[in-house]
DNA sequence: TTACTTTTATGACTTAAATCATAAAAGAAC
DNA sequence: GTTCTTTTATGATTTAAGTCATAAAAGTAA
């Protein structure tokens, strides 16, 4: 997001994650613009009982966690290595001072933000009101247009594990498996040899 | 947010609405930047059946619907009057000119998202894995703390209807009305006259 | 003060998704 | 190719929240 010149030159520094490492905790205060240079960073929450929710998923060249760091507030979740990973991380007070000083990345975040408030905008109506099924299409849909740009004829291959789709949308793997099925019966989606196609 | 005077020198115009007209539709493209000026805006969707759910309710100062503006995507949902209101209407291209123009302002918008992120986020996981009690607190805790910066020891008397906070965390109005009462009982919060004090 | 509307309240019943148990595939590691 | 781990799958049962019905307060308008 942030091009990898700007940020050195504004003193980043990569950080390395192994496979399940924790980068930062829920309810910490942040203290840095961290952008994934290689690998996988997802941010989640946790609810007593063990329940896991995943807030995103950020691959490589995207940004996460700003938001707290730019409206000064507690972490709303943790992020942690999907897979082994290396990213930028950027100290507060010089990240301010690049976008200060850049304008054009400025309203780059800008933009970023807006397109994932939208995505969350869109989640939590569904989460909140929709059917099982529902839910899965509108992630899966997400995922294929705005995620992977990848146009309405084409037929895309979900990534994501029955697991994270359930953490994505709110409901038990069971829950998700048995609506994958009834979308395959109807023709709404494809599966083959269990992978996901729509 | 935005100061009217700036709103006024990049050509903004008042808008004025009665009690329950709806300013813009979901799904529809948006031309607009719109500032709350008095009354009250709040954005929601309906599912099939009818049911609501209330993304945020803007009052006199708040900007809304930016996000889809600024992304080049549609509305995630609709926006209509809680009350008569007026709101300040900035053409897009007059409102990317006034950022590109103001820096300082373009820090202050990117910032009111970066809130409105936090708030999703915490909501967004709230609504997919804790219980109604849970939800309404932290509902009624965001409003306290947030909303209205009210100190923690100070009361806060909930403005909001059962069946809005409801509509804001994804339940029915009787398991609102279940759960408060519950809340009380268990001195959590108190009632005064049916009205909720935390 | 009365009439009408909206909001709050409560009990009985239903239901969709969670939970629990168990197993078969698929994938990764050696 | 065998072992171990993870992911996918399916049936039976439970349960929390939704639904439905009905009413009492509270608020508003004439």
């Amino acid at each position: 997001m942030i091009s990898d010149d700007l940020l050195k030159k504004y003193g980043a520094e990569k950080v390395h994650l192994v496979k399940r490492e924790v980068l930062f905790g829920v309810d910490t205060l942040p203290r840095y613009y961290f952008q994934v240079i290689s690998g996988k960073i997802k941010m989640n929450n946790f609810n007593e009982d063990g329940k896991e929710f995943i807030q995103g998923i950020f691959s490589e060249g995207l940004s996460f966690g700003e938001p707290p760091l730019l409206a000064e507030l507690a972490y709303p979740a943790y992020a942690e290595a999907v897979a082994n990973s290396i990213v930028w991380k950027l100290e507060k007070s010089k990240f301010l001072a690049l976008l200060k000083e850049n304008p054009e990345t400025h309203l780059v975040l800008t933009k970023v933000l807006a397109r994932r408030l939208h995505y969350k905008a869109t989640m939590v109506a569904e989460i909140s009101s929709e059917s099982p099924e529902h839910r899965l299409l509108k992630l899966i849909d997400y995922f294929k247009t705005h995620i992977h740009k990848i146009p309405d004829e084409e037929p895309y291959l979900v990534e994501l594990s029955r697991q994270q789709m359930a953490d994505l949308i709110g409901l038990r793997v069971e829950t998700v498996i048995r609506a994958i099925k009834s979308l395959e019966k109807k023709n709404i989606l494809q599966l083959q040899s269990h992978k996901i196609v729509r």
